[in-house]
RNA sequence: GGCGUGGUAGCCAAACGGUCAGGCAGCGGUCUGCAAAAUCGCAUAAAUCGGUUCGACUCCGAUCCACGCCU
């Protein structure tokens, strides 16, 4: 048996993960595409050091900012640390927000080939707006069905091409059995707070992260690469205070788009357990113990 | 008190006497190897009251409000 526990950034997932893991005997795997990162500490809201020392934490800071990570890659890792968690006897919970890689882990993803090398070189190769046409012009000619579900969508015709120089079959074809079936016997649950409450901890986490430093943790990853980093770079917030330490923005500019962008993200998380984790039970406040029953 | 300028959606901001601004924010959706990403869609307007007109956000008048200048 294992637990999920899901929910918007700022909804409280941590403390309820926490609280669940002392009390049942649990440790952590934190399925966030971002807390993997080193360096990234205050900006992602990873555990703290006496979190960490109380519970353990899986999947944290694993990974130096200029190493790329994918679902799959991620699914590894996380099957891993499960299958180590149940070998000790104890009970995984899974917690975090990337909605993906917890949809991956606990459907599984269709079996289709990948080559990491091969799709760095097609995103060195098309990554530019001006190479759009030219990636057009070839999924026009080799998948046209592909181009016709993603034209606007570059990343995902790179996915469809590299799928396709490998097998030399459509993308579209080897997906038609998106698994619906959970492949792991799981206790999922989802945080969902009413919006005025999670914009208002959103606000309030952004105050505390800020004062914890994160402004001065951007520019040390940043002066690192960050922002030309394959995957990290993507994480919430380090380009908007980029700006900030290029004196394009006010202190209050920069707070007030760090907000929007969280409470942006938030959404987008919102409608992805709305859709893709049937599976969860709702829960609406982070306060109480979960319902689970021995 | 007088003169001037202006009042367009939550905010910013255009054009126009007769289907549409646009941007930001908001809301909804999509999502199978970069997902804290990418991408698609939706709604909301004309300060108020009258007039001119077949038709007014657009023209005219009054009122209110804001800003500026004058007294």
């Amino acid at each position: 048996m294992m637990i999920a526990i899901m929910g918007p950034t700022a909804s409280g997932k941590s403390r309820l993960a926490l609280e669940t893991a002392s009390r049942i005997n649990g440790e952590i795997v934190s399925f966030d595409s971002m807390q993997v990162y080193r360096g990234l500490e205050i900006g992602t809201a990873q555990p703290t050091y006496e979190e960490r020392e109380q519970i353990p934490h899986h999947l944290v800071g694993i990974y130096d900012i200029h190493q790329r990570l994918d679902v799959y890659t991620f699914t590894e890792l996380a099957e891993k640390a499960v299958r180590d968690i149940l070998d000790r006897g104890k009970t995984p919970i899974l917690a975090g927000g990337t909605g993906m890689y917890l949809r991956a882990f606990l459907y599984g993803m269709d079996d289709m080939p990948g080559d990491r090398k091969l799709r760095a070189e097609l995103d060195e190769a098309y990554d530019a707006p001006e190479k759009e046409t030219a990636l057009h012009a070839r999924m026009a000619e080799l998948d046209p069905a592909a181009l016709a579900k993603w034209k606007e969508c570059r990343r995902r015709l790179i996915r469809a091409l590299e799928v396709k120089l490998i097998s030399g079959k459509s993308i579209l074809e080897l997906q038609q059995n998106m698994p619906r079936q959970l492949k792991r016997d799981i206790r999922a649950f989802k945080l969902e707070l009413p919006p005025e409450e999670l914009n208002r901890k959103i606000a309030a986490r952004t105050e505390v992260m800020l004062q914890q430093g994160w402004i001065e943790e951007a520019r040390l990853a940043i002066t690192d690469g960050l922002l030309e980093t394959p995957t990290a770079h993507q994480a919430l917030g380090y380009k908007i205070i980029d700006r900030f330490l290029k004196n394009e923005l006010t202190l209050p500019e920069l707070k007030e788009k760090l907000i929007i962008a969280t409470r942006q993200y938030a959404r987008r998380q919102r409608t992805w357990f709305r859709h893709q984790h049937p599976e969860a039970l709702p829960i609406t406040s982070s306060e109480s113990p979960l319902p689970i029953f021995h």
